[in-house]
DNA sequence: TAAAATCTACGAAGAATTTCGTTGATTAAT
DNA sequence: ATTAATCAACGAAATTCTTCGTAGATTTTA
């Protein structure tokens, strides 16, 4: 059965190691995706099949099922699940401001001279947009 | 037995609900949580009891047992609770770059020209402290 | 070609999440 | 002083998450 298009769950954490995986690398094997996360945490092969599987059914992920070891690509580009991400959080953490996030985040995390700078364009743009 | 205090989980979406009717009471008894969620969402009595419960052994909230009617509150303010749930999504989803998922939610969020202006001041003020 | 390696599918176990009913105690209303 | 309302505790069911073992098919190696 095909996978519901309408509304992508959001990922858990440890789907989303595996989306970082598959949107590092354009597409790739079970194989290739747990070779990369033993790297890190030791994970059964297995376990990594399942997840894709389901991720699969979920709509996360998309198969290609023409060689024996099927390839699997994120079904949503980085900055799309980024997107819908921030906005959630946003949404249930920030109640509803952006602004709110923004400045917890510069207050939280290091941000060096060169970045705030390029922060800094990001806003001129949006003030042009306006 | 008391909660461990060394690590507090990430709360769940539905734990976040309840949170935020603490931060916005400062304290509150079960009634009152179940009173203000359901306007919203209906939601059983016991259920929201239940959470509190959860959350208090999780070490997410406090409990005043003095009288009969227990009282609630949030074990961390929301700015702290803000800063390490962005701090994490960071780390998840942005490979630990701050400026990336500032620029994401600039991108995908509405600011109002004001809060363009407030955050540019918290700009400057970080810059300040170089 | 026989044995070893690799792959998907399936099932299942254990933990966590979410929800609520029941019970027994305490307090308020009649 | 009964009766009704309220409360915390407990248990448990339904769902989701996380992990892996086994089975059966296919491919590679010896």
């Amino acid at each position: 059965m095909p996978a519901k298009k309408s509304h992508l769950p959001r990922p858990t954490d440890a789907e989303l190691s595996i989306l970082r995986v598959l949107w590092d690398r354009g597409a790739a094997t079970v194989r290739e995706v747990h070779d990369e996360l033993n790297q890190h945490k030791a994970q059964g092969y297995t376990t990594v099949l399942k997840f894709l599987q389901i991720m699969t059914e979920k709509g996360l992920v998309l198969r290609d099922e023409s060689s024996r070891s099927h390839i699997y690509r994120a079904s949503l580009p980085s900055g799309s699940m980024q997107g819908s991400m921030v906005t959630d959080m946003v949404q249930k953490l920030f109640a509803g401001s952006t602004r709110a996030l923004v400045q917890q985040a510069l207050g939280s995390g290091k941000v060096s001279v060169e970045e705030i700078a390029e922060i800094r364009r990001t806003l001129d743009a949006l003030e042009e947009k306006s």
